[in-house]
DNA sequence: CGGTATCCGACGAGATACTG
DNA sequence: CAGTATCTCGTCGGATACCG
């Protein structure tokens, strides 16, 4: 599917390989980006990763977090305990996205204002 | 149907505002992201995004660049020619993000091969 | 508490065809 | 060349219910 470009200058930016485009575009994902986010420095439970998220269903949360896992990004330790205890932690892969996401949080908050007045001026525009 | 959190400490990352998380889900989006990183430094026409992303549909491309082009991350110059000419290039707030999405391409390619086996072992680990 | 399975609506996304 | 519209289908994602 993904066509070849033979005289492709760029080194690191290409993503034209098949499995590193899939890579690409499993982690440039809402849910997966927030966990990441919220996981930064912490351990986490799966309840707290819930509520620390905010928004995130039960599914969602458990289907991205076994994405995370088979990539290996995240960390995850059962203890054999009653009632169970289920921590998730970030391996040295998802440690190496923080200052990337982080980056994309740091860039949402200081265009945010830019972008709703954006948005503003567009929508008007077309409204005529 | 965000949930409010009052006590919430850090700053920056927090993206608990309505606004916030949509703006941050709009852009943690694959063809956006892909579309930044080939928009780069240059300006580009149409045909010229849709064989530099490569796999991407005409549709998509479209109704990416108008979102990008809503939130004021691209702007689209249009020459009165014969046959027409668009050129769309990053804005400030789009060039902001390079940093971001480079350091994202750069983890891809830099954990590729680490990925890869991980899924490995994390299949074959399951397949018992 | 942590996790999976099922049902079901909504949207993402490709293919195709049609305007300026 | 650039763009929109329609049709179709697969996947995302929520609600609910049920196992360890």
């Amino acid at each position: 599917m993904v066509t070849e470009h033979p005289g492709r200058e760029s080194a690191d930016t290409d993503l034209t390989r098949a499995l590193a485009r899939e890579i690409y575009a499993s982690v440039a994902n809402k849910w997966a980006l927030l966990l990441i986010n919220v996981l930064a420095d912490r351990t986490l439970r799966f309840t707290e990763l819930q509520t620390q998220v905010g928004g995130i269903s039960h599914k969602m949360l458990s289907q991205t977090l076994r994405h995370l896992e088979r990539d290996g990004l995240v960390d995850r330790t059962v203890h054999p305990v009653v009632p169970p205890r289920v921590e998730y932690r970030l391996t040295e892969a998802g440690q190496a996205l923080r200052t990337t996401v982080n980056g994309l949080c740091t860039w949402t908050h200081t265009y945010l204002d830019h972008i709703e007045e954006a948005r503003r001026r567009f929508d008007s525009a077309r409204a005529v």
